[in-house]
DNA sequence: TTACAGTTTAGAACCATTCTAAATTACTTG
DNA sequence: CAAGTAATTTAGAATGGTTCTAAACTGTAA
């Protein structure tokens, strides 16, 4: 059984994003880190989050899983998803990109933005700057 | 005093709406319709309309707007913009157009396609087709 | 004019999210 | 290392947009 020093959780990868963001190392911010930021890109909504968490041994608050998705979104860590149903999907793809989504199973696919240069294209509007650009596709299958 | 004859109502813009839409033109959907479907161009949501409809002597069930919303967009004669708040708001405009939202008012605008093709440019996935498209951009005020 | 399917309704229920105030924890300082 | 403090977490209640329910009502076809 390998051990797991203080030092190897003080210096592991979600910790030190953790930091590079400002935010404090705390347990429960360091198993939501280690799950969405140093993976591979996923989008997941609060709920899915909590439930994986708790079936993974890290249960939590789910009060503290909105706290820590908003404080990773402010932090620009996560990107939020609006347009796919219910809930707030988080997306851990901070790239130019945009969603497919299935609108019988939700299912989200990225769009690679190819040649769609969407910020280029738009006029903002004088004493405006652009927050954030959301493109969703809704797909229905045929027939 | 004008009198209005009951062919002149059934006779109207918004009766002849419904009907084309295969939607019986009840005293709702009549007053709904005339508001959304026969004027210019607007961005609502089912609250507000409730509250116009009542400050107009037309009070109807919260639960009725709702449905008649539904139903109007499953005809096409309305569309839902998800991106803009916590409230769905229903668009009379369905020409090809997007959104800019003032994330502080909650304020939505129109932006003209112009050169952006969206429909031309995404490739949409085998066996599915676009149900819908949505790009909306969030705007925030510069300094 | 009747009858029936479609519609409306009030109010309860639902569910994602936010709030609250108390308990806990990470970090600083002595 | 110990204590102090501010930040964080927590359970549970509250909120708010939307949907559901089952009973009352209404448009329309016969």
């Amino acid at each position: 059984m390998a051990e797991i020093t203080q030092t190897q959780i003080a210096d592991s990868e979600p910790v030190a994003k953790l930091r590079a963001a400002g935010l404090r190392p705390t347990r429960q911010r360091i198993a939501i880190a280690a799950r969405l930021l140093c993976g591979k890109a996923r989008h997941i909504s609060a709920e899915q989050l909590h439930d994986e968490l708790s079936a993974h041994g890290q249960p939590m608050a789910l009060a503290t899983i909105y706290n820590c998705l908003h404080q990773f979104e402010e932090a620009g860590l996560l990107r939020p998803v609006h347009h796919a149903g219910d809930a707030v999907l988080y997306d851990t793809n901070l790239g130019d990109h945009y969603h497919f989504v299935d609108v019988e199973t939700g299912t989200i696919m990225d769009i690679d933005p190819g040649d769609i240069a969407l910020p280029d294209l738009l006029e903002i509007p004088q004493g405006y700057e652009a927050e954030s650009i959301e493109l969703t596709v809704r797909l229905r299958r045929k027939n």
